[in-house]
RNA sequence: GGAGAGGUCGCAUAGUGGUCUAGUGCGGAUGUCUUGAAAACAUCUGUGGGUGCAAGCCUACCGUGGGUUCGAAUCCCACCCUCUCCGCCA
């Protein structure tokens, strides 16, 4: 949600800001719905007033009067709120001034590889016929259990997933990083603070009707609304959190798109860092965040290259957004595996989530981003490092914590 | 799941229909005193919104949302959360 006094001031700026998102909005209606809104609040205020001063007199024949007058208006004032806060959650968090205005994803720009596509001396496989072989991964049973998009991992595939995980611990909290595995259900109201609800948002979700929750698309969900309705000392920010957890999504409407394998799952375990910082500090807590990606695919030794978002891809509340795409062997692409946004304080003034800096009190800009995202950091160390004889390498950051150094074929 | 107790301005507490524009203590800020500090004393000290050049004035908020009443922190209903006991359980 935007400020209003802002969209007020610079009305042409937020509607050009959602047109390039593919998003029209009509500010003067915006606007139109705070005059009404605030025209109503002065007259409720009058009668409160005298409402007020008619108890006080025990003024009890006026006290009645007033309040039928106020009841119509308090219930006019409520439908002008609540069709101005409408208005104002339609409103998308408008892009930084350094992003490109472009339409979709195919108008996003490259900005950096590394390495080149890995290359072999043999046709490489897929990951799906070097989980059959390797016997780390069978979805054919999951599908018979849970249905299509799911997955048992096993054997080393969960061994390696777990070295993933604490080498990605190991280094962000040497970083100053606070671990956390948050909850994986939210009540329905967080949900709805965090703005997950619009927009559709709804349908992305699992939800659980005997309880009313919902189960958790990323570890942000729960880390970004920790600090619901309190107010940090400036002092104590940055807070930078990794949180693990599994992240659930139904994933409606991508029927047919990556059904095979566990490229895409309806539940995979990620780690995820979100950090809470001070305003003007998210620029560049934006790049360190991409930084400590870029750290850990280079690590790892896979090819990759940073994508830099256009606004037609950047999603409702980010204002900008870099992917980094990992080289796929077996699909001779590059596919997402991490990506890193700034939501600004478009979340937090929502979740009510400020600090205080001598007396004053902003919101916080809240910034998230992956550190490994399982099935398809697996893909990429399956895929990149296969060898000819069929079994998987594992890169040398891992081998302290997998305690092996080969994945060997079982059949 | 059952029974009970409770949620008040940073913290601790008082307040059970009108004098609550929420008292008191602690903490914090400023001042007096002091070479400096401590102590003591004095004053100030929540958040949002509206209005105003401003000082200010008004309004809302006592877990959340409804309701009763001329008037609600206080009474009623629903929900959320915390604690105690019982049951169940990793």
């Amino acid at each position: 949600m935007l400020d209003l006094k802002y969209i007020r001031e610079k009305g042409k700026s937020v509607e050009d800001g959602a047109a390039a998102k593919g998003v029209t909005i009509d500010i003067q209606k915006v606007i139109a719905a705070d005059d009404a809104y605030r025209a109503l609040l002065q007259e409720v205020q009058k009668l409160r007033e005298e409402r007020n001063s008619a108890a006080k007199r025990r003024d009890i024949k006026q006290g009645k009067q007033i309040k039928d007058e106020l009841a119509g208006k308090e219930e006019a004032l409520k439908k002008a709120d609540e069709l101005l806060q409408r208005l104002l959650r339609q409103i998308p968090n408008p892009s930084k001034p350094d992003v490109k205005v472009g339409k979709n994803d195919t108008e996003n720009d490259v900005i950096r590889t590394y390495k080149e596509p890995t290359k072999f001396s043999f046709t490489p496989k897929d990951h799906l016929a070097l989980g059959e072989t390797l016997d780390i991964i069978d979805t054919e049973r999951a599908a018979k259990v849970s249905g299509a998009r799911f997955t048992y991992l096993k054997n080393e595939a969960v061994l390696l997933e777990l070295a993933l995980i604490q080498y990605a611990m190991a280094t962000l909290v040497k970083e100053g990083f606070t671990p956390v595995i948050p909850p994986y259900l939210l009540k329905r109201e967080t949900m709805q603070d965090l703005g997950y609800l619009e927009n559709g948002g709804e349908e992305d979700m699992f939800y659980l009707e005997k309880d009313d929750m919902f189960l958790i698309g990323t570890a942000e969900h729960s880390i970004a609304s920790m600090f619901k309705n309190e107010t940090l000392s400036a002092a104590d920010l940055p807070r930078r959190f990794v949180g693990f957890s599994p992240a659930f999504r139904r994933e409606a409407g991508s029927y047919g798109k990556d059904t095979k394998g566990i490229l895409r799952l309806h539940q995979f375990d990620k780690a995820e860092m979100v950090s809470f910082v001070k305003k003007g500090e998210d620029d560049r807590e934006h790049e360190y965040l991409l930084s400590l990606e870029e750290r850990f695919f280079q690590a790892l030794g896979i090819p990759y290259q940073v994508v830099k978002m256009c606004t037609g891809d950047l999603g409702f509340p980010a204002a900008r957004k870099y992917d980094i795409e990992a080289w796929m062997p077996g699909q001779q692409k590059y596919r997402e595996v991490t990506s890193v946004s700034t939501v600004t304080d478009f979340q937090s003034r929502r979740l009510n989530t400020k600090y205080r800096l001598e007396g004053e009190t902003e919101y916080v800009q809240i910034l998230n981003g992956t550190a490994f995202a399982m099935g398809r950091t697996l893909i990429a160390i399956f895929e990149n490092y296969q060898q000819k004889d069929g079994s998987v390498a594992i890169p040398d950051v891992l081998v302290p914590y997998t305690g092996f150094s080969k994945i060997e074929p079982k059949k």
